[in-house]
Order: C-alpha cells, then structure tokens, then sequence
DNA sequence: ACAATCGAACTACAGGTGTAGTAGTATTAA
DNA sequence: TTAATACTACTACACCTGTAGTTCGATTGT
C-alpha cells in the first residue's frame, strides 16, 4: 500500500499531478515555482514512483506522470493521521480548533451546514473513491467555496 | 524557534507532558503504553530539548520534563501545514472533507455552530495547558529555566 | 562500605527526505 | 554525421527520526 503520510514538498508535487492529469519531470518543475534543481524534482518522482503513490508511461524520451492516489484518500489518511496524534481523534475538536482561531468564520460554518442539509436531502456524492483510472467528476454540489476533489 | 512539525511519536510524547504538568522520562515511557525502551523515550525527550519544544529541571539524579509549547501553538502550525498543503489553504475545506468522509456529523455542526453562538456573546476560552510563559522583550537568557516553574 | 540499581549522556545505525551532480542515452539542430 | 540537447538513472550527502545499547556517576539496600 502506498505510505500515506507525504511530505510538504512531496504533496506540492502531487498537487500538480492531481491538477493536470498528467506532467513530465519539467512540467512539474515549471508548475512549483519552487528554486528547485530539475534533477531534484526528477528525485522525487522518482521515489514517489518507487512507492507506488505516482505511476509514469513513457512517451518518447520523456517519463509522463500521473497519481497513482487520489487527492481525496491522501486527504483522508493525512487529516486522520492529524486528528488522532492532537485532536484525540475527535473531527469536532478539529473544527473547535479553527473556529477558536479564527480561520473558520461563523459564516463559513452556516454554509457548511447549509451544504450538509442539502446533501442530507438529495443523497449521494461519489466524488472518488481510491483508485486511478479518471472518472468523469462533474461536481454536482451546488453552493459557493466547493473543494478541488479530483 | 521550536520547529512547530513534530512526528506522531513526538505528538504522543507532547500529549503526555500536556496533560501532566510534568514528567520524567520513566513517567512519559510509562504513559505511553507503546513498546519501547526507556532510553528511547529519553533519547525523543532529549532532542526536544534541543529544539526548545520541552524545557526540563534537574530534581535529584532525574530530569523533569516540561512542555515549552503549548498545545494550541502546535495543533495551530500543524493543522495550518495540513491546510496549505492539502487544502489550498482553506479551512472550510477540510471541514468539507470532514464531512464528505462522515467523520463529522450534522449534529456535531451543529453543536459546533451552537457552541460558537455561545462563544460569541461571552469570551471564554479554556482547554489549553502549559502556557510557555512567552514574554515580550525579555530575551531568552542562559540555560535557566528560571520562573514559570509550575 | 559495597554491590545492585537508577537514570542520563553519548554513540550507533538504518531508513526517509531535501537537494543536486554526473553519466549515459536518445533526439534534434547544423 | 556530429555536436548540442533533452532526459532519465545512478550516486552522493547531510540531516531527521525511530530505536536502542553502552558507559558512567549517583542512590540506596543490607
């Protein structure tokens, strides 16, 4: 199974692969506009590959790569792994926490609900589940401020 | 400055000198219930000690360990990490995701949007520990722990 | 007083990560 | 065809973390 806990830099990288569906090694190192070395990005792609977390076809010369994980289980693992080791596994300690710190606003917490009534009302969202393979996301969810799941 | 990233192990030692005041290293090993050697327990707590995030006291042949962090400055630059690096930044995201993954349900929501009525009205604001007694202007002397010794 | 302990400091080692140079191979410009 | 490129693969190295042994001084039981 593919280690689920990525670093910082490990995730930037992946953020461009789950944006574009798929990127060489230069792509990738044009997108993080990180001062980074091409080799150094190549190194990371290629360890990630070794992990199974990205996979890569051969074009030509060059390596494309894709996700070998969707963006929604690398955010479940990660957010899990956040909420057991400081918020004693408790999502609500979680969300307490940003609303204590002011980065989640009243306002922000409202719309949420009102998402959730929502969802609650018309089920049904299977926005991913796991694997590769591109499934056709048309994010069916209506309101304001939605996420990136892809 | 304490590197504010700390590793499950070093969160699992966190959390016990959070919640006791204090601790010595066979106490900490003794919290953790996990399988490991006391000199490993000590060895964690020793570079903790180097980066600033515990702070200890000599009490006869042992040394008391102490937090010189508090909870909320760690799950805030953590929990702020995990939001830039998986969520673009955007707390109403992962809230989002917390729901999607049924972590969070629509009565915690709305306990949650309860509470922050309440909150809203009267300011209070308990569940932390182990102030570091961060003041302005005096610069970190020697060594001494000095004060705030609790 | 002496041995059995306790507990810290130092040392060690493997595996992961950030970072990148170099070598080798394939592609294209001259 | 040759040289300049474009890319990958291999190698390197420092630092962090998990994990623990060894050493050595202090404590205490008998």
């Amino acid at each position: 199974m593919p280690a689920d806990q990525l670093s910082p830099l490990q995730l930037a990288v992946m953020e461009v692969l789950w944006d574009r569906r798929e990127a060489t090694v230069a792509d990738v190192h044009a997108a993080l506009d990180r001062d980074l070395a091409v080799t150094t990005v190549g190194t990371i792609l290629a360890r990630l590959a070794k992990q199974g977390v990205v996979a890569h076809r051969k074009d030509g010369r060059a390596l494309v790569y894709r996700a070998a994980v969707t963006r929604r289980s690398v955010r479940r693992s990660m957010t899990g792994s956040l909420l057991d080791s400081l918020f004693g596994g408790d999502p609500a300690a979680l969300v307490s926490h940003l609303l204590r710190e002011d980065e989640l606003s009243a306002a922000d917490l409202g719309q949420l609900r009102a998402r959730l009534d929502a969802l609650e009302a018309a089920q049904g969202d299977p926005s991913d589940s796991t694997p590769p393979a591109d499934a056709p996301g048309a994010s069916t969810s209506s309101t304001t401020t939605d996420s990136t799941d892809v």
